[in-house]
DNA sequence: CAATCTATCAAAACCGGTTTTGTAAAAGCT
DNA sequence: AGCTTTTACAAAACCGGTTTTGATAGATTG
């Protein structure tokens, strides 16, 4: 069922069926009704592909996911990703998950991407310091939604939680639960996210007046692996740490395990905290204490906010978005750990 | 810069550029490299979009997600998803993922997707007994690959694990260490997982001449809440078990959580067993005696097996998958329930 | 009443490719 | 030499839409 079909049972060219179906007002209005009940009767649906080339507007949307990360297997970005494609799905916009290897160029990539004409935007995942991509983004102005704020860019391009906050009430927490060796096992250093948590983090310790030992801040990726040779080391070092933040709730996770191999007791004697609210982190012992944010609301906006840049949509966006603290069993009164 | 720019730069004719960077025969060796060449200086690329409306083909190929469902966000699904992904950009294309909503008619969501043109194949994620979404794209002839095999269709279209051999393998062990009383949460009842894990689940009953009690058999979508409850019903009836299979680790964790707080230990006097091997579940006490198979070997071959239909590709596909049980700490010997 | 508008539709160009058909020159054959 | 093939390219049609331009009839206007 094409247009030329369709006008052709009309009796009627094809670009007054075009123009009758795009609602241009050179049309009549019976012609309108008659054209619209024929393609409703007929089942006709405009061709995506050649209403792109004609309009040279995709209606997709891409993300791209480095194929060794975690991220996709990281449980809040999941519902974030799922709660993006939900709302674009419902504006009859496509989804494009592509991945990108360690041998690749990932400015190439990203280039390639904007230039093929696949895709009327792009979103990013977690923004990095300095960001590259945004660069070559901004150059080539070319919509994109950034889940992660960097200062210095447009304010109408992100969304984000508010992690300084989240990492200041969290290690506020643990001063006011006695402690003053706060560990913080963050994540990579080159994103925004890592660099606001440890502000934040820095920020109530420096108001308790604690001593900050930078030995106490570490970075790696998000793995439980890594949270666990880090937490042996700082366990095992002269000066161990009371508590530990963990930058999510697997390393979290890994922590505990760690804690536990030396013989100490998470959530006694050790304080242990997460991030996220990952589907474990309830169910674990002890459960993790940690932070939770609406990733389906973030997943929406970004969402939004993309639509609002391609459309004359005026949606009201939210770039902020609040985090709460759950407090559950695994971190603990300092005292507690001269038991 | 289009083909025709690049003809006129060449002095050629759209015709005899496109078919000398297509590979025809009836272009002159000389020139062929010359618009070759040309293409590679000026950076030339074809527009995807022109391509797919004039060939037919979108080199795109579509997977569509239930939203309330949790399965984007089971770890072992995302790492095939991941895989699969990796492979197709390999292959120069595409995938889109799309949710569907409660409110939608499915077959009505999949019928759209496949006369849009949008895509040359659909993934199907996890096929069900009498799959309607399977008799749809039979009935249309478009390409489909599943995770899941089903009895009654093409054996062309299916990657799988041995469902069966690892539920057979895993109540094999339960009972080889004492067990006699053991449950099965199974997952959704439709799935045709279930159905194989179920067989195997009781034809290593059968073979151990042990009575099967229907109500230990339960169905529940795979979240930890389902577990949680349900093992709660099974401990606390007239007839408890002694050892739980889990339909995945998610559901192990729910279970475990549930028997200790009744007072169980799990791994000491109840055996607990979980599926998927998901990344939490080495590093919770006590650690998942559960089952492994390689996510990404499957995705990959779910990706061959696709380009296998839509191309003249033979790649050698491994249809069954082995699956691999991991021993860890907690399932234990029946008798330790009666200390 | 002739001139100008306005409403409504059709024709044609265009998006950027692929594919079919057409054609001139070179090569092969008897 | 004269005919048929082959080679190598160009022209044009096509994919299925959108958009620009064109045209006709009826209504409006001075």
């Amino acid at each position: 069922m094409s247009i030329k079909k369709l006008a052709e049972y009309l009796g009627l060219s094809k670009s007054t069926v075009s123009r009758a179906l795009n609602g241009y007002l050179d049309v009549n209005k019976d012609t309108r009704e008659k054209v619209l009940k024929a393609a409703q009767e007929l089942g006709y649906k405009a061709n995506p592909t050649a209403k792109r080339l004609a309009s040279g507007k995709s209606r997709t949307l891409g993300i791209i996911l480095p194929s060794d990360s975690n991220m996709f297997v990281s449980p809040a970005f999941a519902k974030v990703l799922v709660s993006l494609s939900e709302f674009l799905a419902q504006q009859d916009y496509q989804l494009i998950v592509t991945t990108i290897f360690d041998w690749q160029d990932e400015t190439q990539v990203y280039l390639d991407l904007i230039t093929s004409g696949l895709v009327d935007g792009i979103f990013i995942a977690r923004t990095r310091c300095n960001d590259l991509r945004l660069t070559l983004l901004e150059k080539h102005r070319f919509p994109y939604v950034c889940f992660g704020f960097e200062e210095g860019f447009s304010k109408e391009s992100f969304i984000d939680v508010d992690n300084q906050q989240a990492f200041y009430q969290l290690t506020q927490r643990q001063i006011s639960l006695g402690h003053t060796q706060i560990a913080f096992i963050n994540a990579s250093a080159e994103l925004t996210l890592s660099q606001a948590r440890k502000e934040g983090y820095l920020r109530a310790m420096k108001e308790a007046g604690l001593v900050i030992e930078s030995d106490w801040i570490l970075h790696a990726e998000l793995k439980q692996e890594n949270a666990l040779l880090m937490t042996e080391q700082l366990m095992q070092s002269n000066n161990p740490p009371t508590s530990i933040l963990c930058a999510d709730d697997s390393m979290a996770l890994g922590a505990i395990a760690s804690c536990e191999a030396l013989g100490y007791k998470p959530g006694i004697n050790i304080a242990i905290t997460g991030y996220g609210d990952y589907q474990h982190s309830r169910y674990v012992k002890p459960a993790i204490t940690t932070i939770k944010y609406d990733t389906s609301a973030v997943g929406k906006e970004m969402a939004k906010l993309m639509l609002n840049k391609l459309e004359n949509t005026a949606f009201h966006i939210q770039n902020w978005h609040q985090t709460e603290m759950l407090v559950r069993q695994s971190d603990c009164h300092a005292r507690a750990s001269k038991i």
